[in-house]
DNA sequence: CGGGTTTGACCAGCGC
DNA sequence: GCGCTGGTCAAACCCG
């Protein structure tokens, strides 16, 4: 299932600007507006979407008009009630002209919205376009460079998180002597037998992650498979893409629908806390894992990074995770290279997409992997200033709730928090930015994990797990490898 | 007893 | 070549 088709049915949430922070959903926002035809998400999925919303607008004026005609007609005819019938109705009628005004202006702003909208999104992606074009550029020239260690024409791309296919080549070489990189390849092949399966690895995944072309090394571009090869190589970064998701949370661990086992903790370089390791559990092979850590910085900032695609039917709390990281890598791939320090801030993107997310993601192309981090702790912060009882129904309740509604939760709070558009054009703004995938994916992200969240009290697959931050907790070095120091209380 | 966790060890990549 | 670091393995251990 391609990423977009995940998020695309995410659901929707919109909450009311209303005092009482009623919850309301996106079709009850609409229904109050009864000249809106909602239901037909797609009038609402293409460029026209002003054009169809227009159109709601003046049919259902027109059938208000009428309607108010109609119920005139049954009202007694004599004189004195006639004439005061048709002040009646003269007042309706001014009524719904001022409501007609309203609308058309509305109609007017929401079109300036989407236009807006519509055109930073153009205008980014010939950003990215060009950006990728002079990529490749230095990539093709890098790539006829030989190689370090006067072998073959060997083309990296970073080390997997997971080691290439026993089948796989994993080398495109155009030496038969460059194998330096194909003998140093992990024990793993070694040892790694059909029967041994601890940590859920076997044959079958060695196979989907042949089929998916995940080989840690990128074919030349010049190769006469070029076109195969690159998308090989998409694939592959797409799988090694990783998603990096901060929220500032006291549990171990945030619940993001999955099951995951710990298959190993460690110290990072950098930070007093360990790192903990995760591999999906909910099907043999799976080769999504995931990696937990404190922020250095912030002991109360939880990072969570999510690498590889599910193999298996996921539950609808998992769906946004699962769909992320190809989509993530994705969004890398339509734009994201190096900057002159390596990092891009996607603010730009995030402001271009949605206001409300400025500076919420970061793109990394420096990093081993692509990675797109996404911070929730302001927008957490946000939240709990405003309404923190608010947060888990904004984010969770529309996350089981298979409406056929496509698109993604967005608090009016923070609309109003914002100073951003009316519910109204945001619920536009937000239809439209949810057709496009790479931004739902990342959000979605952002929306699983906040559900997650406190995920002391959910349904957790994990254990908690003992931390280093726990006081006393922090082992000492000891041993030749001092890499896994933390023992439990 | 089965499944998950812990943790010392091993390996690969990389920089110097 | 060596040391550092990240990632993973797998035996021992824990727990329901």
């Amino acid at each position: 299932m391609d990423a977009g088709d995940n998020i695309n049915h995410f659901p929707v949430n919109l909450y009311s600007a209303s005092h009482d922070h009623k919850p309301v959903n996106e079709m009850d926002f609409f229904a109050e507006r009864k000249d809106i035809d909602v239901r037909d998400q797609s009038k609402f999925d293409d460029d026209d979407n002003s054009h169809h919303l227009h159109h709601n607008i003046n049919t259902g004026l027109h059938l208000l008009t009428r309607n108010t005609i109609d119920d005139d007609q049954s009202v007694p005819d004599d004189e004195m009630s006639l004439n005061s019938e048709d002040k009646q109705t003269k007042n309706k009628l001014a009524d719904v002209q001022v409501k007609l005004d309203k609308m058309n202006t509305e109609n007017q702003r929401l079109k300036q919205v989407l236009n807006q909208v519509t055109s930073n999104y153009n205008s980014l992606q010939m950003h990215m376009t060009t950006m990728m074009q002079q990529k490749q550029g230095e990539n093709s020239n890098e790539d006829r460079k030989p190689s370090k260690e006067g072998g073959g024409n060997q083309v990296m791309v970073p080390r997997p998180l997971t080691d290439p296919g026993l089948d796989a080549p994993a080398t495109v070489e155009t030496d038969e002597n460059s194998r330096s990189s194909s003998e140093g390849r992990s024990r793993d092949e070694i040892t790694r037998s059909p029967t041994t399966n601890i940590g859920g690895r076997d044959h079958r995944e060695e196979s989907q992650e042949q089929v998916l072309g995940c080989s840690n090394k990128v074919p030349r571009l010049n190769d006469s498979k070029n076109d195969d090869n690159i998308d090989q190589a998409t694939e592959a970064t797409i799988r090694k893409a990783r998603v990096s998701v901060r929220v500032r949370s006291e549990a171990p661990m945030i619940t993001d629908g999955c099951q995951w086992r710990k298959y190993g903790q460690k110290m990072a370089k950098g930070s007093p806390f360990p790192r903990a390791y995760y591999r999906c559990t909910m099907a043999a092979g799976c080769p999504v894992r995931k990696q937990v850590q404190r922020c250095a910085e912030d002991r109360t900032i939880l990072i969570t990074t999510y690498e590889g695609n599910h193999n298996h039917p996921l539950p609808p709390a998992a769906m946004a995770i699962s769909s992320t990281t190809s989509s993530a890598a994705r969004m890398l791939l339509s734009g994201s290279m190096p900057s002159s320090d390596g990092i891009i801030n996607s603010s730009f993107l995030a402001r271009t997409l949605l206001p409300c997310s400025s500076g919420m993601a970061t793109i990394s192309a420096s990093a081993p992997f692509p990675t797109v981090t996404l911070d929730l702790t302001q927008q957490q912060q946000m939240f709990s200033g405003q309404n923190a009882a608010l947060l888990p129904q904004i984010f969770g309740q529309g996350l089981y709730n298979q409406s056929k509604f496509s698109g993604l939760h967005l608090s009016q709070q923070s609309s109003l928090h914002h100073q951003g558009p009316s519910r109204a054009a945001l619920a536009d703004t937000v239809t439209a930015l949810t057709n496009n995938p790479n931004f739902t994916a990342a959000l979605a992200v952002a929306i699983s994990s906040i559900l997650g969240d406190g995920g002391s009290h959910q349904n957790g697959a994990v254990k908690n797990t003992t931390y280093g931050d726990n006081s006393g907790s922090v082992a000492t070095r000891n041993g030749k490898d001092d890499k896994s120091c933390f023992r439990g209380n």
